[in-house]
DNA sequence: ACTTGATGTGTGCGCTGTCCACACCCCTGC
DNA sequence: GCAGGGGTGTGGACAGCGCACACATCAAGT
């Protein structure tokens, strides 16, 4: 990619400017809706510009979504990583990283789960990236029961407990309902977390 | 009020009727993406006659959710009663009718939480019935602790861990990520209750 | 009967999402 | 080193939207 052009007629990396401008906006007013052509606007080009990089503002928006699922399989590996596969502390570190990630892109976040993409179908970078983010829980998951240290109970139902506590938390979180800190945010994650984890042992 | 009339010029109850067609209309799209004016065209009347019964689209939503608030909180003291106040099964019984809840009204659980009504500073009803569904899990869990079955940690602390688990799960099932059926949906509310009930346990 | 206030009608404004024909300009093949 | 082609941005158009405002209708109280 060539270096910034500025006062040209192609933008450079219009795609990305209009991606960042939508993050700005639901940073700003907590839901997707920004207009189109005020995107448009912020960047400095036409209203029918954006057109060119995503079919319509779903398309858009799935876009945003399947960034956030990659940065939370990242997050979630990452977390990972600091603890041994397997072990309680592990589990622990998956559900504190879910909600980190929750409170460091919060506009992400209130995109990801959004119903208009419950169909990920039209969008298989988005289907792709959740199943790789939902895949990360439960691989941790089924490690800790097999390393003996989880109930043995059917591996979707833990998953399900889990993961609906996490994501309520992170939810939550992000709505504000549990101030602005993040270390506040992470406490709760991590507490939470230790107890259902205390009542998942085998 | 007078039983209803039809070919009128007046409607006889127009509010209900425009909140009814609404949540027909989340429940088919997932999401309040429908037009007022489309809402208006359903019920039969001209565009602007449903504005003399809300100031505008998000007072329409604000009702909405101020009626599902009032719908939990009539839930949760239903299911309460169930069990002997202070014990665990009292405590899991709320867990269960939270879910409950989000499963048997999704449409309006799909608003509660959107973020437009996030300030509810101009919606005093739907502020009042938001904090009393949030009172009625408090002192649940404030009366476990007082009866000695629940660890006498920072009240808040597990209030916030409870509320994030239900709640996750609830969104979680209206997103159709658990299937359609209510009884499983019921199924993965109560193991994951008795679980994070379990870690809890003084 | 007359007024009055609540409720529904009709019309208009500015804005939106999206479409289309056209303008521009970088890159590649000759 | 130049022609032109395809990717990218422009400008204008259209239907539909939220909402405001002036007017119509009707029930209820005097």
């Amino acid at each position: 990619m060539p270096p910034r052009r500025r006062n040209t007629y192609h933008h450079g990396d219009l795609r990305r400017a209009v991606i960042d401008a939508a993050l700005q906006a639901i940073r700003e007013q907590g839901s997707p809706d920004f207009s189109l052509r005020a995107l448009a606007r912020r960047v400095g080009v036409a209203p029918s510009a954006p057109y060119r990089h995503f079919e319509d503002k779903r398309a858009l928006l799935a876009a945003i979504a399947a960034e956030g699922f990659r940065l939370l399989a990242d997050g979630l590996r990452k977390a990972a990583g600091t603890a041994r596969p397997g072990s309680l502390d592990h589990l622990r570190e998956l559900g504190v990283a879910y909600v980190r990630f929750a409170a460091r892109h919060p506009a992400h976040f209130r995109i990801m789960f959004r119903p208009e993409l419950a169909d990920k179908t039209p969008y298989p970078e988005l289907l792709d990236a959740a199943s790789d983010s939902f895949d990360v829980l439960t691989s941790g998951i089924r490690a800790a029961q097999e390393s003996g240290v989880v109930r043995p109970e059917e591996t979707g139902r833990l998953v399900r407990a889990s993961w609906g506590m996490v994501h309520g938390i992170a939810a939550l979180a992000v709505a504000g309902q549990f101030g602005r800190s993040r270390a506040k945010i992470e406490a709760i994650a991590r507490s939470a977390s230790e107890a259902l984890i205390r009542g998942l042992e085998a």
